[in-house]
DNA sequence: TGCAATCTTGACTTAAAAGTAAGGTATGAC
DNA sequence: GTCATACCTTACTTTTAAGTCAAGATTGCA
């Protein structure tokens, strides 16, 4: 139940380019490699999953980079963590199911949605968080949390209690 | 941002001790492990973790096995995963914190503040969920596929298989 | 046209998690 | 006291995720 090193990266990368995206400029791999202490290789593979899931746009040769493909306050944290999860950003089928597939008690065990459900309060809370919340100052970020808060408290849980 | 595969096993062997509970039995190594699929070595792996942690007891020798140290009642989801993730279940330091340790920002990168709050959210939906409700959101679900499929399952007491 | 910058992609290497094996130790029954 | 049962613990193997490397493809510029 943490953020993988992966997840964590590519938010990161993604962070950068909305910062970018204020100056309309874009990055290169080498910049945003450079800013997050990572190798331009493991960058330039984060990247790749980003752009073809669709969150940001690349131009290659001199003068390329890359550029968020949309605003930054139009891209929410659920979606960036399902695709940095390896699903595609529309679908929620398999998102946030656990690691392990299939149920060996055939989904009667009992376990497997309150599981289920336990991600989807993630999903929520993320959902509720755009790219452009998490840039610039204390307040943002302040402003951020309180509304994780919100959320968390009008949408609890409604399991066996 | 998913549950580990050991943290999903924990939790269902924890089940299984919540529902021996009922009727006052301790239940073996390989009884669990039997109905959870797993190999005997594994499933005892994740007990002395659980026991280490205070949520099992163990008895050793002939007529031993494992019971829950408290009421199923009184043992929360967050101290399950705290504990399946490698920490102890009182502290709070160090889980829920991610992979990456270190900022390289020094702290004023945005993203690290909110990746513990987001954590924090985590923690707190956990916390609300015990694992009696589990109990109780199983047998809503084995009423619900009673009524709506007319499939009854297998061994009421014991799950499955 | 040719060169340099830059992304793209698959294969490879390395590190971490998951799972297995085996011997040790405590307990209860006889 | 002896033996069978069942937990305890460490070390090892397997699997999966993370990260690296290198060759290829595309674009801009002189």
């Amino acid at each position: 139940m943490k953020l993988s090193a992966q997840e964590e990266y590519g938010l990161r990368c993604l962070l950068q380019l909305a910062r970018a995206q204020t100056t309309g400029e874009s990055l290169t791999l080498s910049q945003i490699a450079g800013q997050e202490g990572i190798s331009s290789a493991n960058a330039g593979k984060l990247m790749w999953i980003l752009s073809k899931a669709g969150l940001v746009q690349s131009t290659r040769g001199t003068k390329g980079g890359y550029t968020l493909a949309r605003l930054s306050s139009e891209i929410h944290l659920n979606q960036v963590i399902r695709v940095l999860e390896g699903e595609p950003a529309e679908s929620h089928c398999k998102s946030y199911a656990g690691v392990l597939d299939a149920c060996i008690h055939t989904g009667d065990c009992g376990i497997r949605p309150v599981i289920v459900e336990l991600h989807q309060i993630v999903d929520n809370a993320l959902a509720e968080i755009t790219l452009s919340q998490l840039l610039g100052t204390e307040a943002n970020v302040d402003a951020a949390l309180h509304q994780i808060h919100g959320v968390k408290r009008s949408d609890t849980p409604s399991m066996g209690a």
